[in-house]
DNA sequence: TAGATTGTTAATCGATTAACAATC
DNA sequence: TAGATTGTTAATCGATTAACAATC
């Protein structure tokens, strides 16, 4: 057990981790080692031990980890053992993507309202949610007290939108513009660039 | 220069650098420094100035970098100076956005074909592809000689396609499934899953 | 008990930063 | 020329791995 700040880099794994025991859990399993989950997710057993050491003695000597005591473990650090309200902006393919998939709710995060700029798309229906114009983002992220958005807004767009949601109080972008932002330190940003991924790739071939 | 093994931290930092250039492009600059790219993209001048430095002397002491000479050399360390055929499985809500992206084909790759296995799906047209089989994919793919992949299959079906992909000859795969694959080391995956990316971010919340 | 596997320490390995001579 | 900025070296910082006592 360590309490000085814990890096990124860590935290960048325990979702995956995460992911991998829910998969387990879900099959039937009751127990793992490091060895295993390290060889499922790609990861040494000496790292996952190391990583999960950072937070509590939650293993066994000769036994391993419990599955679903673990799983709880680390829904607590990631604080995903409760539901996250998200803002969409952005209601063009991608945004309709989002708005449908159904692996939010089961991981912890629920797509509450979506917004739009296109007088056309305001107030057209994409599944449950009607498109707000993006022009009252601000009180109504205030308003509904949410703190993480996903941006899919052409990149055009994309800083701009990011102050206003910066000043409505968003802790937490998940942008899909393919342009770096410009942040305050307090706000956390993740990056889903589909072609800075496969430029990633090519260079290899 | 430095013609040892560039660390792979390095080249996922290449994409995100041609980016902003191109944007500096876009908008008429001629030259930067690698303070003012740094700023950009969230690195320090010393990084950047490092990074740039491992492929060849491509500044100039007193004025820094030409932006066009800059993009073209990184297009070719990347492999970026040509377009990437690419092959797309899973024609779901995910798929259909993928395939309707205008982003690509500017930056390096086109979507060339389509698979799923619903027969509901198969011969029905997405933009200007007829979805296919994707029973017949290791032959179709080999015939095309097509190398990368983008996965937006469900979860459970991702291993099994994976295995097909690497049997057509595919060297890297985009994958939207939120699994981790296991596969040959000779083949580079990259992993998009949105919901890792945002229990990433609600750790810090 | 014997075997297995954790949590942790120390050693190794790798990445980032600071600093500056070279030079445009 | 004077000012600016590169490319590179050495120092620092951080992450990963190997090894093993503790113990279930």
């Amino acid at each position: 057990m360590n309490s000085d700040k814990i890096p990124d880099i860590i935290i960048g794994r325990l979702p995956i981790y995460l992911r991998a025991l829910q998969r387990m859990a879900d099959s039937g399993l009751k127990t793992t080692s490091s060895q295993e989950l390290g060889e499922l997710v790609g990861v040494s057993a000496a790292q996952i031990r190391k990583d999960i050491s950072q937070f509590g003695e939650f293993g066994k000597q000769g036994t391993g980890y419990s599955i679903t005591y673990l799983l709880e473990k680390l829904r607590e650090i990631l604080k995903v053992n409760r539901i996250w309200d998200v803002a969409l902006i952005g209601a063009g393919d991608m945004g309709h993507a989002l708005a449908n998939y159904q692996g939010f709710a089961n991981r912890g995060f629920k797509i509450v309202m979506v917004f739009d700029s296109d007088k056309e798309k305001i107030g057209q229906k994409i599944g449950d949610f009607t498109i707000e114009d993006v022009a009252h983002i601000v009180e109504k992220i205030k308003a509904a007290d949410v703190k993480i958005a996903m941006l899919t807004v052409p990149a055009s767009a994309a800083q701009n939108v990011t102050e206003k949601l910066v000043q409505a109080g968003i802790k937490g972008i998940l942008n899909y513009a393919p342009i770096t932002l410009n942040m305050p330190n307090h706000v956390k940003v993740q990056y889903i660039d589909p072609v800075t991924h496969l430029q990633r790739m090519t260079y290899y071939l």
